[in-house]
DNA sequence: GTGAAAGCGCTAACAG
DNA sequence: CTGTTAGCGCTTTCAC
């Protein structure tokens, strides 16, 4: 059962040659119905399975995905991505392929495990995440014409930079939690989100702004930029509130940032509380289990759904059809903060 | 540079036989220094990289390392794997390995899983998760002869169940973080936990046992059973605390039920709060990013050592040496919750 | 429709 | 120490 059982044992028991046997399963339009049922039953009852090592030969098609995970998980965040892969899996093995993993510190690096991988291992498809300005890896793969599909847009000004990709809409995302805000009353509204220059940053700033404009208000004085992570959102936060009593609520551009906001928006401090009771709403992004786990309202990304795109425009990009791309609506879950 | 480079043309640059590029590059020894040198720095030159689809064929090993992920990431503990995973890949390619990912929904579809890739991919080794009693997985790969490491070790009384694996004492983990709270003056500390028949839940309600034997102190009555989840972790936590008026301290199996236990903690209800004010310490297990942002206290377990030593258990085992395994101690991250 | 031959790139075995 | 031969299992010609 165990034993290796090949092409050519299977065209023994049905009777006939090995090529009637791999056209069975590869072009099965070339061969005779009832051929093709016969062999099909060997197949069954011997438990046949190509191997792949000998196809890739003939072919070049490995059949494997090559995906990056980071070395360090960094928490909060790194769920996002984790989900992601869990979902491109089932995704990819529903395609018939399986995902490879490597590891790589930045893009330099990264294309010098592209190069590895692709003497080595011949996967027939790369999925990037992560994409960013100046995006070299991208660059490299187009000038290869090898196949890759990005999660996240290319965040580049260049025009011919073609090719698929599949992306959140960050900006309907903080859009929608701001619109939220503003349906309960809220009027003054801040952001906390990264410095300029993090394409993802920038469009989740861009969306508040959007909606505090479709409003009529203001924005000026009620955005901050810091580096992610929860002190830094705390401490953004108190100095904020502190500066403007008229500031209710907080939009920020990650769940971490927002858990830190909310540590200030939940224990009222004199420094900023001089003002009459503030109760402040706090929302966040990325619905990571930390905001299920403190009630914190999220913008939730669709990653399962993200998954399954990124692998149906990759099969469209094996076959060979031109590259497009798709903006998911991500939606926002409103718990206790907002 | 895209070109595919081959073993031959190494050999025609060199000036030597194809057979003497392998050996140089497989068999050093074999090969006199000068050569090697010269072979050496043309496979530099000409970017070459051996391909492991022809070197399949022949040696029969596909340098692929399998392991499976759960369809669904289900959030707070979710992470714990993913942490794992992130730690393998990183062993696996120092140890000249990829991993190949997977998915199946139970014992026997993912033993159909083994046989796909065994017929596919060919996967040199498994690495397997969520070892459970009467594991049906590791009987078949041990019928089998197919090496692989288990991340948990085998919960079965078969005496002949050897394959190598590495875990973390739970037990020990547990007693630490009662061990603490004893240390912290507290007397009355209960237990919640997992239904029994999960070795890794039994393991780490015995540490807790084990350290209240050890102070001489009575567990009768402070233990509760339920299943995993932060509601589930309140409810009970509020029964506890209610019935026994005595309780200081609540040890979890999991963050997701001490997270429950903490709304608690943290918000005395009057329900049982009859008596005078208790201040309840809660201590949870795994040390998720949950744990970090709200301040539980919990025990912290060494993934990344525990996915290097388990790619170094496989490394030994891919050579044919006796399998061996490997007890990781945890230890306890002290936060404002306990 | 079906079969025979060739060869993908590599390494184990053997000969020099 | 180095070179020659053979063949892993498959699919792409090309005959039949």
């Amino acid at each position: 059962m165990a034993e290796k059982v090949t092409i050519a044992d299977v065209a023994r028991v049905a009777g006939v040659s090995r090529q009637t046997v791999s056209n069975a399963l590869n072009t099965p339009e070339v061969v005779r119905p009832e051929t093709r049922q016969r062999v099909l039953e060997v197949v069954e009852e011997l438990g046949y399975r190509v191997n792949l090592a000998a196809r890739q030969m003939r072919t070049g098609r490995s059949g494997l995905i090559a995906i990056r995970v980071d070395p360090v998980s960094d928490g909060i965040n790194g769920s996002v991505f984790d989900r992601f892969l869990h979902g491109l899996t089932e995704a990819a093995a529903e395609a018939g392929h399986r995902l490879l993993l490597y590891t790589a510190a930045d893009d330099h690096k990264e294309i010098a495990a592209f190069e590895d991988l692709l003497g080595a291992h011949e996967p027939d498809a790369f999925v990037l995440t992560s994409t960013h300005h100046k995006d070299l890896r991208t660059t490299w793969l187009l000038d290869r014409q090898l196949p890759f599909v990005t999660f996240g847009r290319p965040w580049s000004e260049l025009p011919d930079v073609r090719h698929p990709w599949v992306d959140v809409d960050g900006a309907a995302g903080t859009e929608a939690a701001t619109e939220h805000l503003l349906a309960a009353g809220h009027r003054r509204i801040a952001f906390i989100g990264w410095p300029p220059g993090s394409g993802v940053g920038d469009d989740r700033r861009l969306g508040w702004a959007r909606a505090l404009a479709g409003a009529g208000l203001d924005p000026t004085g009620l955005s901050r930029e810091t580096p992610d992570g929860a002190a830094e959102g705390e401490a953004v936060a108190r100095d904020l509130l502190a500066g403007d009593p008229d500031i209710t609520a907080l939009v920020c551009a990650s769940d971490s940032l927002a858990l830190g906001a909310l540590q200030v928006a939940r224990s009222p401090n004199p420094a900023w509380h001089s003002e009459a009771y503030r109760r402040i709403a706090v929302i966040g992004f990325d619905d990571t289990p930390v905001a299920k786990a403190i009630g914190l309202t999220s913008v939730h990304q669709p990653l399962t759904e993200a998954a399954a795109r990124c692998m149906s425009l990759l099969s469209r990009a094996l076959e060979g059809s031109p590259p497009s791309h798709l903006l998911l609506p991500p939606f926002l879950v409103v718990r206790q903060s907002a």
